[in-house]
DNA sequence: TAGGATATTGATATCCGACG
DNA sequence: CGTCGGATATCAATATCCTA
């Protein structure tokens, strides 16, 4: 009765990941829903689709779970713009949800699963990190490894450019999802990397992967290093240079995203610089005094959410300081805003309270 | 709350292949 | 042959986390 569901789900172009479901058939679609989002770890809401044999195995919304069937296909569609996505800090720090009208979508990102947008980030760390595809050189030599490893029990000691592209593929892939990840983290990694190609698994090691895990940390730090060097926000927010007075140590508050939280320190949008948005800035005040002005003011306020958000980060700014600069972000119709900036508001605290 | 384990950045060492 | 550059690895100094 309860045997295991095989299940192939299309989360994008390119990019269909396999789903167990040890329990067999899901008591419902809401519950295979929240099995396939934390599963692959995705922050959107999502809806699914089945192939229905009736029209040619076109994909058709699913009304019932009977409509699963094992080694069958699901499709997953995204319930809401990336944009709307963007704004919210998260769904589990906001304690009421908030609806924003999205102002001006000309930059927005496509959201595809495989290909996302550097500057934001829509998934948080997945139950089961899935190791993605090599360059076509590299699966062919571990599949061969692989076969090798199954019969023989030979395990392969990688070329220095085969760990290479390994760890560069795989360095990409988890920096989609965090620029620091933990421990444990690379530990889920280097585990599901020895798991899909046992031929890389460590003889004496004592979970037979530990040494991919460090070499995945140094891999994460160089490529971290290697961001700084190009001025990607959230890693050069962390560099000493950017640390003020007494604070010139490496390690001392490094920061990252709190727990599920999204968009935590975005790119300013294209053709948009630190200058430009605080001309901004100033503009928001002028447009301030005007009436029936809340639509240009909101979406000015959008606008400069990633400069705002670094000089949060940045500066610890006082709360006082903070008001006179974004006033905007204080009137009545923007408290919803304030929710947004929900760490915000926790540093302004935080300040307040030292 | 003390202290050991582990994490951070940034500088640097080591290795190796590309190139002239 | 030398040297340049990229990738990986190591180091120092220090912060922070975890456990007892």
């Amino acid at each position: 009765m309860t045997s295991p569901l095989r299940l192939r789900i299309i989360l994008g172009e390119d990019d269909a990941r396999k789903l167990i479901l040890p329990a067999g058939t899901p008591v419902s679609i809401e519950d295979l829903c929240h099995t396939v989002k934390t599963s692959f770890g995705l922050q959107q809401d999502i809806r699914l689709q089945y192939q229905d044999e009736d029209f040619g195995n076109e994909f058709m919304n699913m009304s019932d779970v009977s409509e699963v069937k094992d080694k069958g296909t699901l499709k997953v569609i995204f319930l809401q713009s990336p944009q709307e996505e963007n704004v919210r800090t998260s769904q589990s720090q906001a304690t009421e949800s908030v609806s924003i009208s999205s102002a001006d979508t000309d930059d927005t990102e496509p959201i595809s699963s495989s290909g996302s947008s550097p500057s934001s980030r829509h998934w948080v760390w997945p139950s089961v990190f899935t190791v993605p595809q090599f360059s076509y050189e590299a699966e062919f030599e571990l599949e061969k490894a692989n076969t090798a490893c199954a019969n023989g029990g030979t395990l392969l000691n990688p070329s220095p450019k085969l760990k290479s592209q390994i760890l560069e593929r795989l360095a990409e892939e988890i920096y989609k999802f965090k620029a620091y990840p933990t421990d444990s983290d690379l530990t889920d990694v280097a585990e599901a990397l020895v798991k899909k190609h046992p031929c890389l698994r460590e003889q004496g090691s004592f979970n037979g992967c530990y040494g991919w895990k460090i070499s995945l940390k140094y891999k994460m730090a160089n490529l971290r290093t290697k961001l700084r060097g190009l001025g990607c926000t959230e890693v050069t927010i962390n560099s000493i240079k950017n640390k003020s007075g007494d604070n010139r140590q490496a390690a001392f508050n490094v920061k990252k995203p709190k727990r599920a939280e999204v968009n935590y320190c975005p790119q300013h949008p294209k053709g948009q610089t630190s200058e430009s948005l605080e001309q901004e800035r100033v503009a928001i005040l002028s447009e301030l005094t005007k009436r029936n002005n809340d639509s240009v003011v909101s979406a000015k306020m959008e606008k400069t959410f990633s400069y705002r958000r670094q000089e949060v980060l940045q500066g610890q700014p006082m709360v006082a300081d903070f008001k006179s600069r974004w006033p905007a972000l204080f009137t009545a119709r923007e408290a919803s805003v304030v929710k947004m900036h929900l760490d915000v508001a926790c540093n302004l605290c935080f300040v307040v309270q030292n």
